[in-house]
DNA sequence: CCGCATCCGAATGGATACTG
DNA sequence: CAGTATCCATTCGGATGCGG
C-alpha cells in the first residue's frame, strides 16, 4: 500500500515504476518462499509454518494476508484446516520471479565480484 | 546486505530465496527509475535529480551507491561531472524488470479488483 | 489448528542545511 | 556540480503470549 512513485515521465519510466510497486510487494522477505512452495500444492497454515521454519506465525499471517489481498493467494476455509493456494494470478506472475532468480543464478559470481570490489571501497 | 533467508528446501525454492535478494535490491524505491532513466542514456548526478524530482538528493545518492555496489550501475568521474551509466550486468537484468512492469500493466484491473475485496473486508 | 495483540529493534524513506 | 551530516517518521521483521 506504499503511496509509490508520482512520476510517469515516460512511457518506459511509468512503466518502470509499476514493475516497483510489484517488486516492492513480492520482495516482501518471505513472499516469494511462500508463492514458491504453493505452486507445487495448496498449503494448510501450519503446513506453511514448518516447510518454512524460522519465522514466527506472526509474520506468516501478514505475508499470506497482504499475499491474498494483491489477489496472488486464495484462502479456502475448511472445517479443519484453512488452505492456501495460488490463483491464477500468482501462477502467472510466479515465472516472472523464477526468471529473477535464474538470473541471479546465472550472475552470482559477477554480483558477488562486485559487491566485493565495492566492500573494498571506491577510490 | 539483509541476511536473507536461511532455508533451501526444493531446488526451486532455492531459486525462490535467491530472487527474494534481487527483488528487496532494485524493491528500493527508487532503483528500478533510476536504472530506467540511464538505460536511455548515462545521466549526471543532477541531471538524474532533476529527471526525477522529488526526492532529495541524499536518497538519490544511497540509491545510486548501492546500485553501484551490486554492479548494476558504474560511476565515472570526470573532471567537469560524474557520470552514471547502466553496466552490462544493469542492462541485463533490466528486461526481466520490464517484463514484470508489463505483467503488472496486463493484469492492474484484476490487481484493482483484489485489492478492492480484500478492502472490503474477507467474510 | 489458525490465528490475533502487544511490544520491540532495525531498516527505509525523507527533509533540511552545510561543504569541497 | 556532487555530494555529506543530522535528525525524524514510518515501515518492516520479529519474539512472545493469549484465544477461538
Amino acid at each position: 500500500m506504499s503511496p509509490v512513485i508520482p512520476l510517469p515521465v515516460t512511457p518506459a519510466d511509468r512503466a518502470a515504476c509499476v514493475a516497483t510497486e510489484v517488486l516492492r510487494r513480492v520482495g516482501e522477505k518471505w513472499s516469494v518462499l511462500v508463492l514458491a512452495l504453493l505452486s507445487e500444492r495448496p498449503h494448510g497454515f501450519n503446513e506453511l509454518d514448518r516447510a518454512i521454519g524460522g519465522l514466527s506465525r506472526r509474520i506468516l499471517t501478514r505475508t499470506l494476508r497482504t499475499l491474498e489481498s494483491d489477489g496472488l493467494v486464495s484462502r479456502r476455509e475448511t472445517p479443519q484446516r484453512v488452505e492456501y493456494a495460488l490463483t491464477g494470478l500468482g501462477r502467472s506472475l510466479l515465472p516472472l520471479i523464477i526468471a529473477i532468480g535464474e538470473w541471479a543464478v546465472e550472475h552470482a559470481s559477477e554480483l558477488e565480484e562486485a559487491r566485493r570490489s565495492a566492500v573494498r571501497g571506491r577510490t
